[in-house]
DNA sequence: ACCTGAACACCGTTCAAGT
DNA sequence: ACCTGAACACCGTTCAAGT
């Protein structure tokens, strides 16, 4: 199980500490991480991950952060595909990638959302990889205000509204809080309790 | 710090564990939680605590139990004081109720919301509680649509679309994801992050 | 029946010492 | 400059032994 180096040099530890990390926090949840079984894993001792990362949690800030640009990342390229005005399908779409990303990786999304590791400010780049990914819903409300579809209010306002109503249930879904028997559910499911919310988004009809 | 007893014999020892794990829980939060220190608390010998729980988690456990029935409580106190049909005003009550809670011991709240401490079913007494805590959301969907003010839609759909938005709210808040400088500004926020979804939770006016 | 003491297998973190 | 080994102060859990 335990790979080990005849090398005393290791090519990249921290990107290997990385890497290692962020196998483990999926197999074991970020309650069940443990730095000196990512140490064990690059097979190296545990102590030398303290010459790279200051703490266990600044290992883990690094893989939070790199969780953060993957989801700004796919958030943006949620209307790429199939390019549209309306803004309750792009709105639709863009939950539905936000959902499915955290499907994909419960445990990732756990440690995304959870206990901040950042609360202090040691990790400014975490914070602006989590700005990123915030900015990319407000540009779509940003341009869904454009081209005149949502309600008149402070498109930083529906962002955050509508953050708080993805990220709400994707954590119920992964805490089998909210039973669905299947990905096709929860996706389904996401559509039908986002129903409402789409509708007070959007201006009143004329 | 830590309080001895010369008595062999305790008095209630499962329930001054219980006391004590609630108060180090507000303490120093689910995570930083420890069942050795519970014990030294009471005064008691760590290994005394495994006669009355099974482990670690079901301490935890009983914690969050009592937990659920103190918000499935405040929830249904939330519109006794001044009884209204405006279903918009009562969820608003609702919402501001829950919210209150969760700032009032984030910890709790963290405990409550946070990795489910009941994935196995092992303490069905959790479920229950769990259950009745949404049961009262649902009851105020009922009352709403009865009484002709919320769409046609199934009450425990739109209950589930309510709890996942305000507890999606409470996370975000008690985590400083979203920035709120004080409760009041918190629940002033809340009014307005839940404007659209309320909305879109009421029958079209005729 | 209820509790203690000691033990086991783990942690995160530090630090002198090695190469 | 980078890594190891040993140590420290903690955990959760178990179990023989005490009263």
């Amino acid at each position: 199980m335990t790979r080990r180096r005849s090398t005393y040099h290791h090519g990249d530890l921290p990107r290997a500490l990385r890497a290692a990390a962020r196998r483990l926090v999926a197999e074991h949840g970020p309650e069940g991480f443990t730095l000196r079984e990512a140490a064990r894993d690059v097979g190296v001792s545990h102590a030398a991950a303290y010459r790279h990362f200051a703490d266990k949690r600044a290992l883990l800030a690094a893989v939070c952060e790199d969780g953060y640009r993957a989801l700004a990342a796919t958030l943006r390229a949620a209307n790429r595909r199939r390019p549209t005005d309306d803004a309750a399908t792009r709105i639709r779409r863009l939950a539905a990638a936000f959902v499915r990303f955290a499907l994909d990786d419960p445990p990732r999304f756990h440690l995304m959302f959870g206990p901040r590791l950042n609360l202090d400010g040691r990790f400014p780049s975490l914070d602006a990889a989590t700005d990123e990914t915030l900015a990319a819903v407000v540009a779509e409300m940003e341009h869904g205000m454009a081209t005149g579809r949502l309600r008149a209010a402070r498109p930083v306002d529906l962002a955050i509204g509508f953050w708080t109503m993805v990220q709400g249930y994707a954590d119920m879904v992964l805490r089998r809080r909210i039973k669905v028997r299947s990905r096709t559910m929860a996706m389904a499911y996401l559509e039908r309790l986002l129903a409402p919310l789409l509708d007070g988004m959007q201006a009143p009809r004329r």
